[in-house]
DNA sequence: CCAAAAGTGTTCAGCTTACACCCATGA
DNA sequence: TCATGGGTGTAAGCTGAACACTTTTGG
C-alpha cells in the first residue's frame, strides 16, 4: 500500500494511567516509583508507549494489567496532552485513561515491581511532568461521572453497605452527605438489592450488605432514566 | 540530548475539527470536500497533521483557521480516536477538537479553498473513517457543556435576541422550549445586559437585542453559581 | 385591520434539604 | 450497661413545568 503521508511527521505517543481505588474510607491513587529515565526514582502515574500495531484502548487495559493484575476494568479515556515541552527528554504526546478499581482483589505483587503504592489525594507526592494536572482533571471527570452513572460500584467490592457506599460518595466529592437523605435517594433508584446479611466489620450492631443490581440498572437507562446524586 | 525512548514506536498523529456554527435557525456542521488520497472526493472533517514542533492545540487552531480564517475561537479537545485500522491507508491517531463558531463573520473565501460547506445535522452526507462518531460525541458534548457554561453564546454574533437564543438552545437540544420559562431562566442569571435597540428582521414588532455579559459571568462563577438549563 | 412574532405571571407538583431520636450489639 | 455506628420520617422551601392572552407594527 503506498504511503500517502510519508512526509508527515511522526510523534512517541504513551499512555498513562489515573488509577483510582477505594479502601472503604478514603479515595486513593496508584501511583508508581518511575524506575526509568527521565526523571528515575520520583513518582509518576503509570504509563507506556504506545506499540506500533496496538489501538489505545488496548494499551491502557495493557498498562493498567501490567500494573495491577487486573482486567475488565472500568477505564475510560480522559485528555491528550500534546504541549511540545511537557516530556524533558523528547516530544511525547500522552493519552491519559483513568480506571476505578476496588483495592481488595488487586495484585500486590504485581504492583511491587513497579515500585507502586496508594496515596490519598491530600497526601500526593509531586508528580512528573503534567502528571499532576491529569490527576486534577480526572477528579474532576470521576466527580461529574458519578453524578450521572453509578460508576462508583467499580471502586466498591461486589456487597457493601450504605455506609461503604456514603463514604465513597463523601470521597470523591469531598463533602458530607445526609445519610437519610443519602439512603432515600440511591434506594430510590431501586439499583441495589439487599442481601439477608450482615457486615459487622463497620459496627457492632452491623450494617446490611447490598449488591449493585446491574440488570434493574439496564432498564433504568433504557427507560430515559438519568442518574443525579 | 539522550533519546532515552529511541526504541518506541512513533505514530502519525492527525487532528480533526468538529466545527458548529449556527445560522439563526439550526445548527450546522462545517464539512470539506477531501482533495488528497485515502478518501479523495468524499465528505470528512477538517483536519491536518500534526507537526514536529506543534503543541496539540496548537495545532487544532491553524487547522481551523486555515479553514474558516478565524482565530481565537472556543475550541476544545473531545477525544482521541486510535484504532489501528481506522484509516485504511496508515496507522494514524486522531485527536478530535470541536469548535464554535457564529458564521456570520467567518471566511467564505477560505472555506472555499477547501471545497467547505454547511450541513445540516439531520442531513449530513456520509463522512470517511470514523468521523461520524466524532461527529456524535461532540454533539453530545455540546448539549452537556451547553447545561453547565454559557457556550451557546459562541454561537451567536454579539448582539443577539431572546428569540434567537431560545432557537439555538432549541438546536442544540433538538426539543422545543417554552418561552416564558426559558426567559425566566435565561434572565435569572444576571449574564445578559439588554440594550435599547430592536431587532426587526423577525418580526413587525421586533425583539429587544441582548448582549453576554462576561464580567458577570466571571463573577458568577467565581462565587460557585452553576449555570444548568 | 390583520397577521406574525414578542413579551408577560401564576399555579402546582415534585424534589431537595434540614433535622433528632431509637436500635442492635459486643465488650 | 454503655459506647458505637446503623437505621428511620416529616415538614418547609425551592425549582421546574405547564399553561393563554396581550402587545406591537408593517403591509
Amino acid at each position: 500500500m503506498a504511503d500517502y503521508y510519508k512526509d508527515e511527521a511522526k510523534h512517541y505517543v504513551a499512555v498513562d494511567c489515573i488509577i483510582f481505588g477505594f479502601d472503604g474510607n478514603r479515595l486513593k491513587l496508584l501511583l508508581i516509583k518511575r524506575n526509568f529515565e527521565p526523571g528515575k526514582g520520583q513518582w509518576s502515574l503509570m504509563g507506556g508507549f504506545l506499540k506500533e500495531n496496538e489501538g489505545l484502548d488496548n494499551a491502557a487495559q495493557r498498562i493498567l494489567e501490567q500494573l495491577t493484575g487486573l482486567q475488565d476494568i472500568f477505564l475510560e479515556q480522559l485528555l491528550t496532552y500534546g504541549e511540545v515541552d511537557r516530556d524533558p527528554a523528547a516530544r511525547v504526546l500522552s493519552v491519559a485513561y483513568y480506571a476505578l478499581i476496588n483495592t481488595s482483589n488487586f495484585d500486590e505483587f504485581k504492583a511491587k515491581n513497579y515500585k507502586g503504592s496508594w496515596f490519598e489525594l491530600t497526601e500526593m507526592p509531586e508528580l512528573i511532568f503534567d502528571h499532576a494536572e491529569m490527576v486534577d482533571k480526572a477528579r474532576k471527570r470521576l466527580r461529574r461521572k458519578a453524578k450521572n452513572q453509578p460508576i462508583g460500584f467499580e471502586l466498591l467490592p461486589q456487597k457493601f453497605t450504605l455506609p461503604q457506599l456514603m463514604k465513597l460518595y463523601e470521597a470523591i466529592y469531598d463533602q458530607k452527605f445526609d445519610k437519610r437523605n443519602f439512603r432515600k435517594k440511591l434506594l430510590s433508584y431501586n439499583i441495589l438489592k439487599m442481601l439477608d446479611e450482615k457486615d459487622k466489620k463497620g459496627s457492632r450492631k452491623g450494617a446490611f450488605l447490598y449488591q449493585f443490581d446491574a440488570d434493574k440498572y439496564e432498564k433504568m437507562i433504557l427507560n430515559g432514566f438519568s442518574f443525579e446524586l
